[in-house]
DNA sequence: TTGTACGCGTTATCAG
DNA sequence: CTGATAACGCGTACAA
């Protein structure tokens, strides 16, 4: 009737090795030793299959090595390519990775903020996708630092990434445009988020700077391909754009689709374009041509950003930006 | 010059509250006491702000609350939704999503199961996607509860959450034989992968059933739409076939392209069938008629397994088997 | 019902 | 360079 073996600790490790804890402790961690102490200590911790305890080391060293994403839909791959960004950084840097979704509710996000201050992760990179005072207030007081992928107001003192849809709209307008397009329309996401509103200001500006007046703009409830569908169909109901512009990759592919039930041809009839590159818009019949937002890019360097301010939390407030990238394929 | 105001613990709740520790503490974890002791105490605490920290708790009660997922491949969207469905069991249950890719390869697999022994997680979620020996004897062994999503040999005591794919494809082609179709052909992912052998299986099975025999098999070096699209322009360069199953929903789209490339139409002159169900296969033109695996709700399944154990470590080991689905759409 | 006191496994400080 | 020891913050026997 033996019971089972002991989880083996520092203790017993420094015990079979005749040291103390301490000096078993420093050997471990990579301190200074003589080679024969760290001879023994190493010898003694694989002959135990000795493993440090994660809890007790992240209590004393006040850090847990964890980060964690904060995403507001993973059913949409443009915050999965965000995702591998972040998690290629965290691997190399030796930090593990926690995926919460937010579903974009800003009492969810608030919630996430909020319990930072339970202090199981070192840091959070969060994607907001509205912005409210409630929410800039929650951000100039976490308990551990944040990183935020979103363009925030200059005012707010936290790490930023950004991207400049306005321009990325634009550079879409003008390939349409240089094919011979006027008529353009929009099939935009929600306005009351930063994407929307930024994407539907960037795609007038530019029409209008063309001389053009848009033919139609229509805005589905949500930044899928299901709701994309029931805008995509109301809006051919209107009128007939020869360009459409889409909030993002899933709308595009609405677009496509309920264009082909009105029997017209893309491109040959009307050139439809998305935005954020998604993978599947290379796959899609036909190719997607789409602003890549470099979402895996504004991931890894978010995540470089908060690691930089975990390793010093004096470093003055950085905002960096990322450049869209006109990707053209089939559609446009 | 004043420092900066110290974080509040239990110590200081208990303090303000003008009780002991223990008391504060019962309070806060839901335990017994007076209704003027849990006043006093829910008010000291929410007017010092106090918030439990992970770390001690973790250690101190041996649990993190956290779960891991180790996934082969985020890039691949049958897997989002495995998370997805993982995500909401978690989520409901107070429990935290790790999310680790291990690229599909035995080493990293390996270097996650050993890393249990840290103790940053209650449980882990697996899906490995080669079975080798090593594999085995790893899980026989762990220093956490485990949940495996594949299917795994009977005498392994593992819980885990099976497919049956044999079924799944022999439901994709006994659609393609009714209607019509008769020179079938398979493209297939890496053969030495648990669904890729599984796969071919099944198709060679439900081909040989029809009495008939494959005009083509070629195989992909990977799971993927590159892959898919080298394999598919080979395969087309040996045959002519009218039936195409594909691993997966990824190399279907490859193959539809292929298709599109030799001047071939689908369904018209090819029906092309895929498996997983992913969300793009309904985006997708002609939408991908496809075999669902249930990822999400086998994600679900595997969450709830592990929550189990983890509440109750004597339960005998359980094997859940999820059935496929064939989802019938425009491209076969 | 409430309080005291200890231990969870580490790391860091400070003497030697 | 090494060792003894004090925390880290919390939960829970055990005693009152």
């Amino acid at each position: 009737m033996s019971s089972p073996p002991a989880r083996p600790t520092l203790i017993t490790v420094a015990r079979l090795a005749g040291v103390s804890v301490a000096s078993a402790s420093r050997v471990l961690t990579g301190g200074q030793a003589t080679p024969e102490m760290d001879r023994r200590v190493r010898e003694a911790a694989t002959a135990l299959g000795y493993v440090p305890d994660m809890a007790a080391r992240s209590l004393r060293a006040r850090r847990t090595s964890q980060l964690a994403f904060a995403v507001p839909d993973v059913g949409n791959p443009a915050y999965v390519a965000m995702m591998r960004g972040i998690e290629s950084v965290t691997r190399e840097s030796g930090y593990r990775l926690l995926v919460q979704s937010t579903g974009g509710d800003i009492a969810e996000e608030m919630s996430v903020i909020q319990g930072l201050g339970q202090r199981y992760v070192d840091g959070l990179i969060i994607v907001p996708i509205r912005i409210t005072d409630e929410l800039l207030r929650a951000l100039a007081v976490t308990a551990a630092p944040i990183a935020v992928i979103t363009s925030l107001p200059d005012s707010v003192p936290v790490d930023n990434v950004r991207t400049d849809s306005v321009l990325g709209v634009s550079l879409v307008v003008k390939h349409m445009l240089a094919s011979g397009r006027r008529a353009f329309a929009m099939l935009n996401g929600p306005t009351d988020t930063v994407p929307g509103a930024e994407r539907i200001r960037g795609f007038e500006a530019a029409v209008d700077v063309a001389g053009l007046r848009p033919v139609a703009v229509e805005s589905a409830s949500d930044f899928t391909y299901a709701a994309g569908l029931d805008a995509a169909r109301t809006l051919l109901t209107r009128c007939q754009p020869d360009a459409i512009v889409c909030g993002n990759d899933l709308l595009a592919f609405a677009m496509i689709r309920a264009l082909r039930e009105h029997g017209l041809d893309v491109p040959g009839d009307v050139a439809v374009a998305g935005i954020d590159d998604i993978d599947l818009a290379e796959m899609h019949l036909p190719s997607l041509t789409s602003v890549s937002l470099e979402s895996g890019a504004r991931g890894q360097l978010a995540a470089r950003m908060l690691l930089d301010r975990i390793g010093n939390p004096d470093l003055p407030p950085r905002r960096e930006k990322v450049l869209p990238r006109l990707v053209v394929r089939e559609s446009a």
